[in-house]
DNA sequence: ACCAGTTGTGTCACCGTTGACAGAACTTGC
DNA sequence: GCAAGTTCTGTCAACGGTGACACAACTGGT
């Protein structure tokens, strides 16, 4: 599901649906847009609406998963003797600086903080944290692969635990922050710190 | 949902739709099985079903939610101001030990394990973690409420830190350790001192 | 035994999501 | 331009899950 297009038709249809998904979700809300209606103003039924997106609420992810590319590259491209949290630090501060991306980025996070349950949107990000939990593993173990379950223990507890610190900042920008960059960069910075340097209580 | 029940018809509905889940699932498995022929069996209608379970598959798990309210009890049961690692440790390692419980538990985990996907597990299990996390979370900030982001910020990354770990030695157990209890302590250890004494890589 | 208020259930209508099959549209090689 | 094979779409049927409303069953107090 939500594979890349191979065809100009397919491409069409799914440019199609997008568009409609979202001027549906400007002008009369997330929930109160069935998949019916999008479809329809597309021209295509609902069935095929599915087979390019998993879920109606994913087309409101879409940069995460982008996201979430962009730092398995960044992360592939750093050297391998680094220590594993200069490696994050320096792949999560890199963000690309694309104006047009990150208008579209900001537009989305709108989209989603004020029309989405709160709950869908944590929900949504611990399945993105697993992910990068699961990049950082992969990351973590290129050289040679662990055997042992000692060994996969250990390189999941390294990963994990870094995912779950900047997935803490993240939401705590969420919810208590201002939010901008500048103060999301700063409280990833203080997480990352904190599990270096500080042993939990 | 999934309240606690309040009459004795109530109660009976509920037992009664366990029991016909339980029984077709363990018959013809869970996928094959519709939640109408569960309430048919139980002499209701499928929207009751729902009164009593979030969800078909909550049946399966509704151990894990048992065990997330005895560890909180657990957990604040605790002296204020021991070490929160050792707290966990503690409230971990000291589960009880009824041999009913334990034979229900070891049954559900096996009707799990060989009828759900491994996906759905896992997803399950990032939603208890997260519930696990909140625990200490609340524990952790129970003298004073914290204010600032950053105050925030410090408890939940110490929180889900330990969540992770404690969920990735989990993880670990279900698929590469031999599946006894004795080895779920030793790897939940080993994440634990990994996690108090090595900085991250 | 009655009444009032709460809780449990049935009914209905709807939305989100998926599998299976068949047919249309496209691509490629000639 | 045509044929063969692949990809995309429509159709159909089904299941999982939820909100709203009305009614039955139970609760407590008198």
């Amino acid at each position: 599901m939500a594979r890349e297009p191979q065809t100009v038709r397919s491409t069409r249809t799914r440019a199609a649906l997008r568009r409609a998904a979202l001027s549906r979700f400007m002008t009369q809300g997330v929930e109160a847009t069935s998949v019916e209606q999008i479809a329809a103003d597309a021209g295509v039924t609902v069935r095929t609406f599915y087979r390019h997106f998993a879920t109606k609420h994913d087309l409101l992810f879409a940069d995460y998963d982008a996201g979430l590319h962009w730092f398995r590259a960044a992360l592939a491209s750093r050297p391998a003797d680094e220590p594993l949290v200069q490696s994050v630090q320096a792949a999560i501060f890199a963000f690309p600086q694309d104006v047009d991306a990150i208008a579209q980025m900001t537009q989305m996070a709108a989209l989603r903080v004020e029309q989405l349950d709160h709950d869908r949107i944590v929900r949504h990000l611990r399945g993105v944290e697993a992910d990068f939990a699961r990049a950082l593993s992969d990351h973590l173990t290129r050289r040679e692969p662990p055997v042992t379950a000692d060994e996969h223990l250990a390189a999941a507890v390294t990963a994990r635990t870094l995912a779950a610190a900047t997935f803490a900042a993240m939401e705590t920008w969420m919810v208590h922050g201002e939010r901008t960059m500048a103060e999301l960069s700063r409280l990833c910075q203080l997480a990352l710190d904190q599990l270096r340097h500080e042993a939990p209580v």
